[in-house]
DNA sequence: ATCTCTATATGCATATAACATATAGAGGAG
DNA sequence: CTCCTCTATATGTTATATGCATATAGAGAT
């Protein structure tokens, strides 16, 4: 997933932030709050709120991430018809969904002292300004 | 920057990372280095691996954010001849740069503290795992 | 009929990322 | 002198991501 899985000439290798602190933030996010319970994407939507994004954030970006993570084995779903209001998909962590979601853990952890190193370094730059 | 700067229809309002993390996360560190001191490109490429970036980091990506940030009024640069090697870039940050650097800071602390509640509630929805 | 809420999904323009490659000066090996 | 390597900056190409608008559709209320 990293670049501790391909040491190869590749600079990166890999989709999950060499560059970056976190890229598709919303994807562990969503892996976790399914392995809390299955949930349908609006509700997902609404969930999403705990982990700091908008209230009203772009329900499109959810469901294309939703779909992505079908496609890559993540999550699957399934309709859920019959109980009044529109025909919805009941999204379940996989197996493979929550092993990666412990990949995720260990990348976040290593982006999160990134954050702190810069952090740290800033406010040592900047703790005598005030005086 | 943020939300917090523009509260019309837009979902997000800024490219600041309204739904990531950080996106760009090498601009702050690149204005942070600068204002440590003054810095030739080819310098801040070895730098930047305080920072936890690869020691073989693509030199494009740092060199067109650091024409982006000259277009952007964060940095100044002008050409270094002379001392023998190929004419070099020596790059400083204007006091625009600071006040975003000081932007940064506010917006990194936030996405360390997504990061925080995801780690939270990851560990314990597995703590008891191992038993 | 029309409006609103729930629910899912697509389209499109632009931004960003990953990688390869181009350019060029200087110094050393042969 | 030619080739190679290191320093140093920059561009081109392709794939993916993001932001936002919009489409579709069932159900209940006015």
């Amino acid at each position: 997933m990293c670049d501790h899985h391909s040491e190869g000439k590749k600079r990166h290798g890999c989709h999950c932030g060499g560059g970056l602190p976190v890229e598709k933030f919303m994807q562990p996010c969503l892996l976790l709050l399914l392995k809390q319970r299955s949930a349908h994407g609006y509700d997902l939507i609404q969930l999403l709120t705990e982990f700091g994004f908008s209230e009203r954030l772009d329900p499109g970006s959810v469901y294309r991430n939703l779909r992505r993570l079908e496609e890559d084995g993540l999550v699957t779903s399934h309709w859920d018809v019959g109980e009044g209001g529109p025909a919805r998909r009941l999204y379940s962590l996989t197996d493979e969904g929550e092993e990666m979601l412990h990949a995720w853990s260990v990348h976040i952890r290593q982006q999160r002292k990134r954050m702190d190193d810069f952090l740290e370094k800033y406010q040592s730059l900047f703790e005598n300004e005030d005086l």
